[in-house]
DNA sequence: GTATTTTGTTTGTACATACAAAACAATAAC
DNA sequence: GTTATTGTTTTGTATGTACAAACAAAATAC
């Protein structure tokens, strides 16, 4: 039998965890965990977390935008949003204007007013990561993981 | 100045997001929101979250392995790994064997049992992002992300 | 051989995130 | 016009995860 591992001073895949590389699942939120920390440090000078700064960048740029489309453009569930509207508006950087069963949002004057150093953080936060992979591989594996995320949201 | 947008028609990288679609931290939390939905429906059966499933896969491999070890193996913090054997602990599947200042872990009979289990629900999890993205595009983005975390995790 | 530093683990606290259910508003059916 | 249906948001609850601080044991320095 080929198949049974009869040299026991060699690990077995189960043994060193070779078999957690080789699943994307886990490859995905080993990343995932990585690059938060990076993006962190990025948007530390924001005072927000990196997906708060995207979410300001998204009301700065589409004044009245509903929480809907916010949520289906950040791929986030509408109750998450919810909760980060609450903790933007407490912040005042953006404010709700209910409009029937819809609720459209707005970036406040203070809000606006990080428009640059949002872009200043993004900016930085990709320098971040391409000064550690190359922007080749960067771009690649974005690109693959954009791919897959919609075949996997289907 | 051919930089300014003056085509109000057509909407910016700003407005419509697009921005977010080349940001490796978007793209990735993206994607692990999208395979951590597939990994829980696939393990299931097995009453485990995926993340204790590749634990208790672990220490059935390896018998009195520590905790340091495991974060170590598995990526995250010892303060996360600390909790997951609590949990682990309460359903009975691992127990602890305090051991100085280090903590060793071993199976339980109960825990053993599930190896099959445990073995089948990451054939299936496979199985199932495979059939969406396809074997070739799973195995790269899975390369590249390893060597990403690799690399950023310096 | 005590004092100091290092290492491994746990606890307190906080946050992102989801799901399910409830609340609420608008629209359609009759 | 009331009732049923549909669409959007919020709330309750749960979980994974981290960081910082506390703690305990071991190792090292003197």
């Amino acid at each position: 039998m080929p198949n049974e591992p009869n040299n026991k001073t060699e690990p077995s895949s189960e043994q060193d965890g070779t078999f957690l590389h080789t699943c994307m699942y886990f490859t995905t939120n080993r990343l995932s965990r990585a690059i938060t920390r990076l993006a962190d440090e990025a948007f530390a000078m924001t005072g927000l977390a990196p997906a708060y700064g995207y979410l300001v960048r998204l009301v700065i740029a589409n004044p009245g935008i509903t929480q809907k489309e916010l949520s289906e453009k950040l791929y986030i569930t509408p109750s998450t949003l919810t909760r980060f509207i609450d903790k933007l508006e407490g912040k005042q950087l953006v404010e709700r204007q209910v409009q029937g069963k819809t609720v459209l949002v707005y970036p406040t004057v203070k809000g606006t007013a990080m428009k640059e150093t949002l872009h200043e953080a993004s900016k930085k936060l990709k320098a971040a990561y391409e000064a550690k992979l190359g922007k080749e591989l960067a771009d690649a594996l974005t690109r693959m993981q954009e791919s897959a995320s919609e075949l996997l949201e289907q």
